[in-house]
DNA sequence: CATGAATGAGAGTTCATTCAT
DNA sequence: AATGAATGAACTCTCATTCAT
């Protein structure tokens, strides 16, 4: 009915997307508007008939960037032990060869988030956090975890171990290996939480 | 004849603690050479009479940083697990009030370090997960842990977990008690780590 | 969809030339890219839009300069003595009033191209002789110059003379008449080319 | 009688002659005061106890160094001949290997005065000219060079041509043999001069 | 709607010069 | 007299943003 209409929401995906590419080969604080727009093929003015400022779309980026990464995803049927095998076995498979570039966006994100620029980061971290928390109720409720563990409590130091594994994997610490290090700390999660 | 001497190794000094405090307050990225000079009290040029260049400071600065935090302070006397609750005490007062500028430094020293740009971060990150390695192994030695584990694989998920809970803290999640987590941990790392 | 479109090269030719006006009134170590731009009618970043920087442009302004000074103009049919006195014509014509202007920028040429910062004058001088140097050679097969002359020595002199002519116009020295010392050389020239 | 005065003028030579040597080494636009200074191993401050800036004190090191060069040195008993011939040679020499430094320094004089910043090149300029006149004028009077050539006419020519060789030798041309080019302007200039 | 072109504001850096000692 | 130290003023170049078409 009305004339031809550009659908903004696409073109402004497109944009984002344009800027997550460009993002994963440079670093934001060497991320220009010039390459996006090139990312994008077009002119660098027709960014702004979409975003407010350069800020703006990055903030955006970012958010379209976590969702697209945090599908839910979530494994109905798994134990909490299972679940944390998996979270492991997803960060070993993201510092693989064909992922890197994702990484550079999180560590990216996660500088933003920290120093209180992406206040979603937060948000979506304790999402994580509270999802594993109901697998430990759930668990518990089945009789596999020890009631006397708090749930939250403990998924806190798993999840920050699960993190200090992935800073270890940024920092290339050739400290030692990986899979090693995963089963061991499985076996501590293991024997701390399982009913005598 | 007698011109005005100064100590150019403590006006260098001067600078990088300028710039540390310039740091704690914005973010790398954001701080320029004049807010340096003005936080030095002194002007722009002369900030070049020390250094070569912003990068050339900016890295000497996060060197300075670095060595002044991480004061050895090898506590000779005490088991691993001893060593592992004061580095967690160190942790939680690292957070405290009064030390949160130095925090904003951390930060970004990380987000360098890992980025690449900072390599002595990984020297020194590895150096500190081989002082914990060491205690393990003396207390292996000494009949208070499993001689079955792998000290530096043992390390590295109890450091990952260390960094992961300061993260935490960073993220300022309001997911749960501190003092619980920790305790927590403490708990599972003792029951992983003692024999029968 | 039609936004203004600019022929590139035109912009280019229009800063060149600004700059060749600038480069006119000021010499090239006092030049600043806030003069060109002055001249040129525009904000000093639009000149970076066509040139990479400031070496680029001068660069291309002295060889633009370069060509449209040296247009070839062969004159086909005239005899190597003819050839002379029409050059001897034009460097007396380039230092009357009207054309000063671009004698400032010679200048700054030669400097150039003796500091050997600026090849291309190597080449363009060597162009000039051996084009001279064709004409003798003309004239010897026709029989109008002494064979036992090596060409290229003659007109290695012959354009000294000339360039040295010019030097002293430029020094403005008040020794004497350049229409006679022009005369008199030419006859040098003919006494010692001229066949018995 | 008073006390221990540091010899003003002593002091002006020494920073001159570090100038010079500087001046060897860079061209006169990348020349700084902290050059002159290293050279002449004081600090940059005291230059300026003895120079009122560094325009004066470059002003003064190219007077000085004119000075040193143009030694008169006049051959009382050589004809004009002789002494164009032992132009020639010095030329040469001033070009082979040990001396290409004084070049340096001589080539930003010239520009320099032929800009019209040093007037003092043109007046040794003329000097040069009016004394190789004299020479012309003896010969004449003792009949060895025809009466009805202008003196001044002739020697401009000449004395162009000179420079010109020199200006093909800072080109670098390799247009040829200096040697066969000097001979060559040499027969020229003795067979129009000589009487019949 | 799209964009080429233009730009102002500001960044890092250099260097002749001044000044206190 | 000598100079180490400090600096203002100026320069080149960058880039997010605006605007006319």
């Amino acid at each position: 009915m009305s004339p031809k209409l550009v659908d903004v929401e696409e073109k402004r995906q497109e944009i984002i997307e344009a800027a997550i590419t460009a993002l994963s080969e440079k670093e934001l604080s060497e991320l220009k508007i010039a390459d996006i727009a090139q990312e994008a093929g077009m002119g660098q003015s027709t960014i702004y008939e979409y975003f407010a400022n350069k800020d703006q779309l990055i903030k955006q980026a970012f958010e379209y960037f976590l969702k697209k990464l945090y599908v839910p995803q979530k494994n109905e049927g798994l134990t909490a032990l299972e679940e944390f095998e998996l979270v492991l076995e997803k960060v070993k498979k993201q510092f693989s060869e064909n992922q890197t570039k994702e990484i550079n966006i999180l560590i990216d994100l996660f500088y933003q988030g920290i120093k209180g620029e992406f206040p979603q980061l937060k948000e979506i971290y304790e999402g994580y956090l509270n999802y594993l928390t109901e697998k430990i109720i759930q668990d518990q409720e089945q009789g596999l975890i020890r009631e006397d563990i708090d749930p939250q409590v403990f998924v806190s130091w798993v999840g920050a171990a699960f993190d200090g594994i992935s800073l270890q994997l940024l920092l290339k610490t050739d400290n030692c290996d990986i899979e090693k290090v995963c089963d061991s700390l499985l076996t501590a999660i293991e024997i701390y939480s399982r009913k005598e």
